[in-house]
DNA sequence: CATTTTTTTGCAACCGGTTGCAAAAAAAAT
DNA sequence: ATTTTTTTTGCAACCGGTTGCAAAAAAATG
């Protein structure tokens, strides 16, 4: 069907190497040869085969972009930026939906059998283990929004989870709720667990402070929601720190349909600043969660890897930011 | 690294031949055989390597998945059906994220180069020859979403959005309203044109209705909002049939944000039943969109072609239907 | 112009698989 | 036990490219 260089070469009367040259950058050609060579390759719609040449080459240019989060519309931007990030450095996404699936097996021999070239583990859920087992199948990984880790085993682009959990403390604490409640999202992520351990650990410091805490079953609208309708039944905290917006979204919906108002009766501040967080009829206080510098961050060093795939581990930790909006009472 | 066809051969004592059979389905095997190759097979942790086995199969079992919606959350739930669907039939999407590029040149020479088993595009906004070029190129394709086409070039796969634009004109006339406005999606979209065309014809047929339209820049929150602010400046219609559902949210922001009620004041209807119209808060009435329908026979489509090729294009299209909550004043 | 150096080109082997064909082995029939 | 039929196996060529190496051509040098 489609030409081969083969086809190029007989048409051009050279060698098949030459015609390999010509596409090949840096390669040894006389720009005679390139013109001939060109000339048949335009004229039978030749492009070269990326796979065929992905053997000798040992380079696909296929990132394994893998993922759990297709419930949550934060992560639509992320897949956004991350498809778009790879495409500008020509590498294509070869997507894996992990929903229900939490071993990595299965994937690890999937993203070899297809010899991809990296992966990207782009979760906030999935444990460090897991993104380990596809460097010890011997791919470059880069976990995003993966658990902080002081040496970690595979690089980790992320933010401090814990450190945001005590952020949130801290700006409750300014607005001087005496009350306080953690609605986490599934206790089974890290980054959940993080988040709480830090606003645990910064309210410990405070024992006047009543704690409670809960955990949603995902991180979703009506997961959130769901909960907050339970914790609303029987005298429900000041304010709550919930594992994201997209559940703070949610729990404020419960709070509005119990004729309760934010922030007057009970505040929320949420984490991610996702854009519908700005909504006008949510203006959710949030904390700000830079995907776009993750992201980048994240391609820059699986392109990284490519030419260095034994490169040391690292941690990449982007800081956090309050973003003041109408859920929260203002500073005292 | 890895090891491959020849290693186990060697270490099993058997040929290249034998290895590479008792991986392929209904090839003449021993028993005996079998065990033998297993056996050497699990000890090098061997699996075969998909894209060079491609090169005598022709069958790479990637499929090129198009979109150019990464902003809207309904594709969320498209990525993921898709992603899902595609994994548990053994293929795999190659994502191709189209922000900002309508031309089909690029795409279509990358999604050669890895030969796709088959393309998908995704969208409501890209025309039918924009899918139409991957079958020029020789490539099944099947356009989800796209323009509703008697007989259409390629395999087409949605709604009727003449049908919906009609079904949203009876619904506000059934109720009443007599002064109406279209609120669309970008001008260029396939699925903003049949939409309008459908409400507008008709309400040709009602020459005492009072009839406005105009349009967003494209399906986001931002754009409803504002084109629906801009409309509240000068005496707005009783109600509006938007683009989709995230469009109809942004214009409800606006609305409310006026201080006016809806539906007392202003009505409103979307497109779409995504996930987040049933959110309390905004129980927005609008015309429900079968996505999963849309997706599975997307794939089933896809999926058929592999054997044959030459199928001839079919345009599948799904009823929708009416989903009353409550931004619509009830029938009278 | 002959000689040396550099650049360009083609040959042939290889990447990791598959497959048609014929030889070898096993099973069935006599 | 032989012969015939069927099944299993290996050989070798091929899929669409790349690349080391040496020969050929071109450019630089004397």
């Amino acid at each position: 069907m489609a030409a081969t260089l083969k086809d190029v070469a007989e048409r051009a009367g050279v060698s098949r190497s030459a015609v390999s040259r010509t596409f090949t950058e840096g390669a040894s050609v006389s720009a005679k040869m390139r013109r001939k060579v060109e000339k048949a390759a335009n004229e039978l719609g030749y492009s070269p085969n990326v796979l065929a040449s992905s053997l000798t080459t040992r380079r696909t240019k296929l990132v394994g972009l893998i993922s759990n989060n297709f419930h949550n519309p934060i992560f639509l931007e992320v897949f956004d930026q991350f498809t778009q990030g790879l495409q500008n450095r020509g590498l294509r996404p070869l997507l894996v939906n992990l929903t229900d699936e939490t071993q990595p097996e299965n994937s690890v021999r999937l993203l070899r059998q297809y010899s991809v070239d990296g992966v990207v583990v782009a979760s906030s859920t999935l444990s460090p283990e897991f993104a380990k087992s596809f460097k010890d199948a011997g791919m470059p990984v880069v976990h995003s929004f993966g658990k902080r880790d002081l040496s970690p085993s595979v690089h980790v682009v992320g933010i401090d989870n814990v450190e945001c959990g005590r952020m949130a403390a801290q700006t409750l604490l300014a607005r001087g709720y005496k009350r306080v409640g953690f609605l986490g999202g599934p206790q089974s992520a890290t980054s959940t667990q993080d988040r709480y351990q830090g606003f645990a650990t910064e309210l410990a410091r405070h024992p006047e402070i009543d704690f409670r805490y809960s955990f949603a079953d995902n991180y979703s609208f009506d997961a959130g929601r769901r909960e907050m309708l339970r914790l609303l039944k029987s005298d429900p905290q000041e304010a709550y720190f919930c594992g994201d917006d997209v559940l703070s979204i949610g729990a404020l919906s419960a709070i509005r349909d119990a004729g309760l108002n934010v922030p007057q009766d009970i505040g929320v501040i949420g984490l991610n600043d996702m854009e519908m967080a700005r909504w006008e009829g949510i203006d959710l206080t949030t904390i700000h969660q830079p995907i776009r510098q993750i992201v980048s961050s994240s391609i820059e060093l699986i392109v990284a890897m490519l030419d260095e795939p034994e490169r040391y581990p690292e941690s990449r930790l982007f800081p956090c930011r309050i973003v003041e909006r109408a859920t929260l009472r203002p500073l005292a």
